[in-house]
DNA sequence: CTATTATTTTACCAACTGGTCAACTAAAGG
DNA sequence: CCTTTAGTTGACCAGTTGGTAAAATAATAG
């Protein structure tokens, strides 16, 4: 059936690449194609638009990131404590390779989706929204798993506290960007803890 | 000497309307322009480029933010707990009016456009990194207080601290923008107080 | 009243935006 | 081998972008 292609491929890495490190609208469909190797015509045969393709490229961005690193830790047997401070550690030698390739931070890329494109992309926020909502679901399990060892009381609300945690992930990815400072994610990592004694017993 | 203007206010009131609720790159001199009911000659008379205008409303919000909402703070004898309840509060008041308003949270304008620029535009992420450092001493100077008053020990990172709560609460405002859902900023708020206990000595 | 100065207006520019289209080409299936 | 199908190409479009320049206008100080 007709000849294969790697195209659509190279467009999402393209995307992930340039808008990560970048913004949605400061990477224009042409800069897309020419870092992709691929023609515009070629774009548009395999996406409807640019919102489309960032769409697919968030999910493979989530989908690489769950996989490869929450999966592993909802699995392991480490300590509360441990399994935050491995992924905190992991952000921040992200956040030093970024600094090194390209002088700067660049962040997490659903915040920065989120922040630039959320009062007018609907269709963008809601895709990231299910992205955060997964996520929390991950935290989730990891925290329930502790109240079952008996790591945190058993009155934990859950859900709330791995909302609290992933605020306050992208909180300092925010503040390591805006300083342009890696240093800032790993000094302002170990607060994290203190987030799992979530004393709200009403939320 | 010459004729006076309203224009140059008139626009920079505008450039905080629209760049707040949306993003920069999404805000046109143009419609800068309209939006104030003034010519784009007249926009380039008072500003060498949209650049600078942003630069001059960040501070602008900065300066209003700060005299209204943090100095009293400081000079307050509140509690800290009851200080930070305040500011959140007031931040979730914001976000519900943002969302009666335009159907949708805007966020903190400083958090929003340091991720949307950060990696592009090193002017712009100087201004908010030092509008971050403001706010981070301001907060230095609450939490000073309240070790003072032996509400906190006296070995806490004051600096840490702040730097801490401004990260969890600029995660609370992309949570909330990216759920579209003002009772996130409320109901994961009472964490804050959790961050005061900076039980990091090494930072 | 006039000269000076500050502000406003209009028309304009080249570069770029996301997106379209029809012609063209290569590969796989029968 | 030839038809079908999938992928590629480059020319093209209308609308918009940030920014310019010169002429017109209004207010103020002397």
């Amino acid at each position: 059936m007709g000849r294969t292609s790697e195209a659509k491929d190279k467009l999402i890495n393209s995307a992930i690449d340039l808008i990560s490190n970048r913004s949605y609208s400061s990477v224009g469909v042409q800069e897309l194609c020419d870092n992709a190797g691929v023609k515009k015509g070629s774009f548009y045969h395999f996406f409807d638009s640019k919102k489309e393709l960032t769409i697919v490229s968030l999910r493979a961005m989530w989908d690489f990131y769950r996989e490869n690193c929450i999966i592993p830790l909802i699995e392991s047997d480490l300590s509360l404590e441990d399994k935050f401070d491995s992924l905190l550690h992991k952000s921040y030698e992200m956040s030093v390779n970024s600094k090194e390739c390209n002088g700067c931070l660049s962040g997490c890329p659903f915040g920065n989706l989120a922040l630039e494109l959320s009062t007018q992309e609907e269709e963008i926020r809601l895709v990231i929204e299910n992205i955060f909502r997964e996520w929390i679901e991950c935290f989730e399990k990891i925290i329930n798993k502790s109240v079952e060892r008996g790591e945190l009381p058993i009155d934990t609300n859950s859900y709330a506290t791995a909302q609290s945690i992933i605020a306050y992930m992208e909180g300092l990815s925010l503040m390591g960007k805006t300083f342009n400072d890696p240093e800032i994610v790993k000094n302002l990592g170990c607060v994290v803890r203190n987030l799992s004694i979530c004393s709200c017993k009403e939320v």
